[in-house]
DNA sequence: CTTCGCATAATTTGATCATATTCTTCGCAG
DNA sequence: CTGCGAAGAATATGATCAAATTATGCGAAG
């Protein structure tokens, strides 16, 4: 009675069902959507939605949502209805508040613990992000961008506060495709490179500063392009 | 086949059927055991163990458990196993920079916005805090300390701050019964008093300060009662 | 003869599902 | 315009399967 052969979508499904719950996977997948910006802001996520769409039981879909509820990646919609939330400006100010104070703390702690093997890393993985740029790949953008602060924050060696950061771009990823999709993706800011010397440099001062730049930038520019409307 | 009687347990039933739904009371209980240190750090938490002592179906236990681990209220222990977490050296360092950082502002926007309502309110608060603290009354002072918190961040009009510090001291609950169990509830710090003032002055950077040196002195506190472990 | 260790059995616990129940909403008739 | 009813979606239950921990028992070594 396995069902739930939709052959093309997954291709981890063989590694997957030798060990990790079905719960985790519908989460991981659910979580990259809303990261990704798979999902618009404002969309109704149903459960019985999911079930069909990811070929899983309702419980597990259940779970999904309502880890990534408590997570603040999407919100009760009164009655009992789920929806990926609605950056307000109020919201972006408190938003950025968290990710300037946190994450120049997290660049910081990076700069003094990064190795050189991560610095490789990294330069390869913001060679990705300028390629995807470059090529006008808005999905290329997210992944490669947010792989770049992952790995940062990974090397800040502070789980609790990375986790916390984490929960901070769910919110942010459905708005940011909206974002790519008004101002295309040649003028996005990047400090990237300032952040990477000073980083490789094991300058914490310098990281920190990098950091609440290109955080200011990205946080104007979701600013600017949600205004209007 | 209501097999649950256990009769003596809930009185909330009656109301509870009313309205609100199962996985939201069964959270909301679990979320204050924790809070309040009725669980004990390293504790297991089994989902059939809190069918049997809530009286509730599987379905609402498991939501819960998701939602608080998601929090980081209870950690997944390896196997499938959840339990209450056990702070380290390297968690309170984190999660202290955490709420400085966050709750400064808190204050600081509060003092801007508190009326003189809620400062009367918060005044009963304190007051209800130290009789308990006279008292010796372990969790009394863990409830009114933590109401007296929870209002000033609800002045200071910053859902997603707020939410995020209280996760924070969903972190520390466990802990802090352990705390007063060694240390006692009298010499524990209070700097609510020029909190107060600073709040009802409408002194941000007075309040940021009294609310540092609290965050502080709890840090502290509670390094010191769990260092020698 | 006692004790330690390992392998296997039993119990406990978690994960998933099918199903029943409740609530919300939307359409339709009065 | 209001209220009734049906459809759809979410909540909650209990059963079932799988995994893991604990308990048990047999054999070997001291």
């Amino acid at each position: 009675m396995n069902v739930e052969l939709t052959a093309p979508s997954n291709p981890f499904t063989a590694d997957d069902t030798g060990k990790a719950p079905v719960h985790q996977h519908v989460y991981e997948q659910l979580r990259s959507m809303i990261l990704f910006g798979d999902l618009t802001p404002g969309q109704a996520v149903t459960i019985q939605g999911l079930t069909t769409e990811l070929g899983a039981g309702m419980t597990p879909v259940r779970e999904a949502i309502r880890r990534l509820t408590a997570q603040g990646a999407l919100t009760h919609k009164g009655n009992r209805r789920v929806t990926v939330p609605i950056l307000t400006a109020k919201s972006i100010e408190e938003l950025g508040f968290m990710r300037k104070s946190l994450e120049i703390e997290l660049a910081r702690r990076a700069a003094e613990r990064i190795t050189p093997t991560q610095v490789k890393l990294l330069r390869k993985y913001d060679d990705d992000l300028n390629r995807a740029i470059t090529q006008g790949d808005i999905g290329g953008y997210l992944t490669h961008n947010y792989r770049f602060h992952a790995l940062i924050y990974e090397c800040a060696d502070a789980t609790i506060i990375s986790e916390t950061v984490d929960r901070l771009w769910l919110r942010f990823g459905p708005s940011l495709r909206v974002v790519c999709g008004r101002f295309g993706t040649n003028n996005l800011p990047d400090k990237h490179m300032d952040l990477l010397n000073a980083l490789s440099l094991g300058d914490a001062d310098a990281a920190a500063r990098a950091m609440e730049e290109d955080v200011e930038q990205g946080i104007r520019q979701v600013r600017a392009a949600l205004q209007p409307e």
